[in-house]
DNA sequence: CGTACTTTGCGAGTGCCGCTCATGTTAACT
DNA sequence: AGTTAACATGAGCGGCACTCGCAAAGTACG
């Protein structure tokens, strides 16, 4: 709900631990996936100790949410950054810039082709009550935060007021546009072309319905 | 490359204990997740001695990995049949009719809700080689296997030979429907009805490029 | 039926993992 | 300086995935 830390980090040194923690669990995701991380190799590597890394992180699965987070701030923060530079003649000009900087930050940020930030990376709760799920509702989060950011962009950008379900559509986009641009990522650890393309077309043609 | 398995059950018992195993895997998952599935447990609720489990499966990935190809199979069998029996009058009822039965199975069968058979559960190989990937080779060949299979029922069911791209296309338009139904019933247990009927119309607008 | 051989069944044991907690260390305030 | 609170630490604990040596059950052939 509030945060996916244990303890946030006051001081500048916790601060700059997190920030490392974070760092090296991206680049060990990419080294060995997911299954075959240990908490013990990112403290190892980040130089901080175990019991420090508990102090923070609730466990290994929140230690990755965390992560995910992270990415989702940074990919928010730079397509912001991009649309203030570059101004924009039509919606569709959105979509190819949101997901050029999806692209551009799978190439270049580690970890990123593990965990974007859509991962749900599946928790179910027990059949009834017990212990929340976490994972589900961070997912849900992201995924709404992202759909909701590019709502208020594309508002900003168009004159008409947004229609009805366009929430969902939204939603729906990101969702799709997220797993196609993974498949492109899948066939070719570079990005396959032809792919991305096609994912802006997808996007394009299904959005048109909820956009002139 | 071969199978799943280490060794193939060849008498009738061991094929029966193997289904078993399959059978608790899918109801653990829905019960408790993938993170807190572990294989003595799915052994001894399958009434199976570990030392067994091992024989046929590699390890726990392998396990699921195996779940998720007989969803595959299962999938692929009912939508054939459900097309034999009610034949179609145009390509977007083919689509609604695989839709509507991978929201039926998600519905019905247990475990399809966590590892349905898109699901790559993330396992890179090293930054080189040392050990080949086995988890994305079987994403892989899973979702080419769907696309394939499709592509084949739209040959039958057009007159007009399939286009250059078409190939590509359905594999996008897989994956696509694949992330939004999981979001559909992240929303909603039961599938939320609306973001299914958006997933439709997101494919039929997608692939009227490619098709009449 | 007996013997030699192959295949399959088994579960105690091994090493390692996620995670905790008693104890030590530093800061904060009076 | 004395008191109290906040943070740091890593040995250790329970439990996990997975192995391995041996038992049991077929199979082949005389």
């Amino acid at each position: 709900m509030t945060s996916t830390l244990r303890r946030r980090p006051a001081q500048r040194r916790s601060l700059e631990r997190v920030e490392r923690m974070l760092d090296e669990c991206a680049v060990l995701l990419d080294e060995i996936g997911y299954d075959a991380l240990t908490t013990k190799e990112v403290a190892r590597r980040a130089e901080v100790p175990i019991g420090t890394f508990y102090q923070f992180f609730p466990d290994k699965q929140g230690l990755v949410r965390a992560l995910a987070r992270r990415n989702l701030d940074a990919f928010l923060r730079r397509v912001t950054e991009r649309i203030s530079r570059a101004r924009l003649g039509h919606w569709t000009d959105l979509i190819d810039l949101a997901i050029d900087e999806f692209v551009a930050m799978k190439r270049t940020t580690p970890g990123f082709g593990v965990v974007d930030f859509g991962e749900v990376l599946l928790t179910p709760g027990g059949p009834a009550l017990e212990g929340t799920n976490r994972m589900l509702d961070s997912a849900l989060e992201n995924n709404a935060i992202v759909a909701d950011r590019l709502r208020t962009l594309a508002r900003d950008l168009l004159d008409a007021p947004v229609g009805e379900g366009f929430d969902r559509a939204l939603l729906v986009a990101v969702e799709a546009t997220d797993a196609v641009l993974k498949l492109a990522f899948r066939m070719d650890p570079a990005g396959d072309a032809d792919m991305i393309a096609e994912c802006k077309q997808l996007v394009r043609r299904y959005l048109s319905d909820h956009l002139p």
